[in-house]
DNA sequence: GTCTCAATTGAATCTAGCA
DNA sequence: CTGCTAGATTCAATTGAGA
């Protein structure tokens, strides 16, 4: 039997580099291959400022067809390299998840779950044209329908305040000092956050295991392999990505104790708005909100917001217009008359988290 | 022109039915595919209970490849009947959403953005062997590239709080008094909420649009287009379920008109040029503009034209200019000093259209 | 050292209408 | 079709300067 070299990253085509390696190998793989993010032209801010998109040519892709190519000759060099009873990641947006799940299935992987990385501060949609792109999306096979994976499901319910752990998973992008920069400037316009590395290596791994990362980039897969006690071999095209990811692993210390617990368990806060009672139905497009004393009286929009005379705004801003106050809080303002009763529009939220067991 | 028969069932096969209706005929299509979704066998609770899963003939595949064939036929069919500048809407799961994606990417679809509803009570993995899968996924597509698709930005806006609506919703699933029952068993198995129909029919269409729904189940689709005053067809293969969703309907009240309001966007309003505020005496000639912060200035002229040193033109221009930005909004960015405090131009301009009665 | 406020930034398919 | 111009448009988190 060979010995597989370990705890590298290797210079070069991830095909190629895959093909060389023995087959049935490693016991997962995560890859976070090019999005084919497709951007017409410049977009500047609000304020003025341009975006540094991504806009590299390894994210360039004529058509979908030769996307498509790509992606089924990487993910079947994956295939190959992949335990039986192992699995794999792989990351994407809605630029290219649809064409990458459907390689996936094509190849006779099995879909376990896909799972949603909801970003806790995604950048915002600045022109106002669509809804803020606000997750990534992720897949999760095995290698067939009958595989024996592994998944460490108590360690994830665990990781999730002993509730069971769901498919969406709120975690905050990569910034701030996790993020790695030169001379200011960020080393890798895609740098993924160590908490979801983390939480794919503890759900699907144990110490000793054998991580792959077929796109390995500024090597977070890496990193977290090691603190996790996981050997790692990582692919990568571009020499300075390489050598950022090298020397970013070497300088780490494997983790002792539950260092990185704290940011997994960041469990999403039930935030409602007025609206999702609109329209689930509990207050009714065009009722009437009054204050406690009844001296102020406004109507309900089919979009939530309220209509005060000339006045349209949230319940909180037509709280405060009311009051010529600075703000307000429109909850606990603005009331139902239900039976000659005025019931606070609070109790009504608090009915529906019920409902809903938020 | 024929006139398009609306607001009813048609019994039959979508495919057949979408292509005897007129092309370009359909402001919005919602569409709620089978999952091809297929348990194995029969899946039991921890106590003993067995899963009430679906399992009907409609739902059944044989390969991937027949599942892909269907889905072409149909969204080909559902390209033809929506207009140009119409978007369409579907939702499935891990099982068929990639190759739903794909299929609407072949066809020329233009994803604007992929949604994930995340079900604030969903039904847990009672073996333990994988996440709770707690999401669904709908795609909205415009009909090509460069289509002038119909959003409304702000509604959604307010609908969130005053936030921009995000790519992930969450909305409770359908239970309750909501869900239709019939002896006490639930009339279709992948009933969908009216909160989230309330919120894909509020976003993309305008009272009066025509609304379409090929896989129309239990009319939910139908129900909420009655609410708001859009007109729907739906298409239902099942007798059964065509009946429930005629009574479900007819039984319904829609909203009165103004309740169906919804706050209007910026774009709507009807254009005031800057020299309007001059000819009308609001802003004199010669009066001096500044920004926020006091670092630029600049002098009005007769004409409504703005003077900054050597340069003139148009209060964007020289707003953008005075930035070196590429673009700038000259009715935010300029201000005048009235006691001691900066107003902002556009607080006139709003006072000139109510005066105006714009 | 501590607080406040302004500036920066992140996988982005990012305008509309008229001449 | 191109070209031009008006003018609409951002959330959360972090950093760093200045009080």
């Amino acid at each position: 039997m060979i010995k597989l070299k370990t705890d590298r990253v290797i210079l070069g085509d991830c095909i190629e580099a895959m093909n060389a390696l023995p087959a049935k190998s490693v016991d997962l793989i995560f890859a976070d291959p090019p999005y084919n993010l497709q951007l017409a032209q410049d977009l500047y801010r609000p304020e003025g400022s341009r975006v540094d998109a991504v806009n590299d040519d390894w994210d360039k892709f004529d058509t979908f067809a030769t996307y498509d190519a790509f992606t089924r000759a990487w993910l079947k060099a994956a295939h190959r390299v992949l335990k039986d009873d192992g699995t794999i990641w792989t990351i994407g947006s809605y630029h290219n998840i649809f064409r990458v799940g459907t390689a996936l299935q094509d190849l006779g992987f099995w879909v376990l779950n896909d799972i949603i990385w909801r970003k806790a501060n995604p950048m915002p949609n600045f022109k106002g044209t669509r809804f803020t792109n606000a997750h990534e999306t992720l897949i999760w096979c095995s290698k067939s329908e009958d595989a024996r994976y592994h998944f460490n499901y108590t360690a994830m319910k665990a990781l999730n305040e002993d509730l069971q752990m769901r498919s969406d998973w709120v975690l905050p992008i990569c910034t701030g000092n996790e993020r790695i920069k030169i001379d200011g400037i960020k080393a890798h316009p895609t740098q993924k956050p160590e908490s979801l590395l983390y939480r794919v290596l503890l759900a699907c791994t144990k110490p000793g295991d054998i991580v792959l990362d077929p796109f390995f980039g500024t090597g977070t897969t890496g990193a977290v392999a090691k603190l996790l006690g996981r050997h790692w071999i990582g692919i990568e095209r571009e020499e300075k990505y390489a050598r950022v990811a090298e020397k970013r692993i070497a300088e780490l210390l494997p983790l002792s104790g539950g260092a990185m617990a704290v940011t997994a368990s960041a469990r999403a806060q039930p935030r409602v708005a007025f609206g999702a009672l609109v329209e689930n139905g509990m207050i009714r497009p065009g009722t009437e909100l009054v204050d406690h004393a009844r001296r102020f009286r406004a109507r309900v929009q089919a979009d939530g917001s309220l209509n005060m005379g000339e006045t349209v705004g949230s319940i909180h801003q037509i709280g405060a217009a009311a009051q010529k106050a600075p703000a307000c809080n429109g909850w606990t303002f603005w009331h139902v008359e239900q039976a000659g009763k005025l019931v606070p529009i609070d109790t009504m939220r608090a009915a529906y988290r019920q409902a809903a067991a938020l």
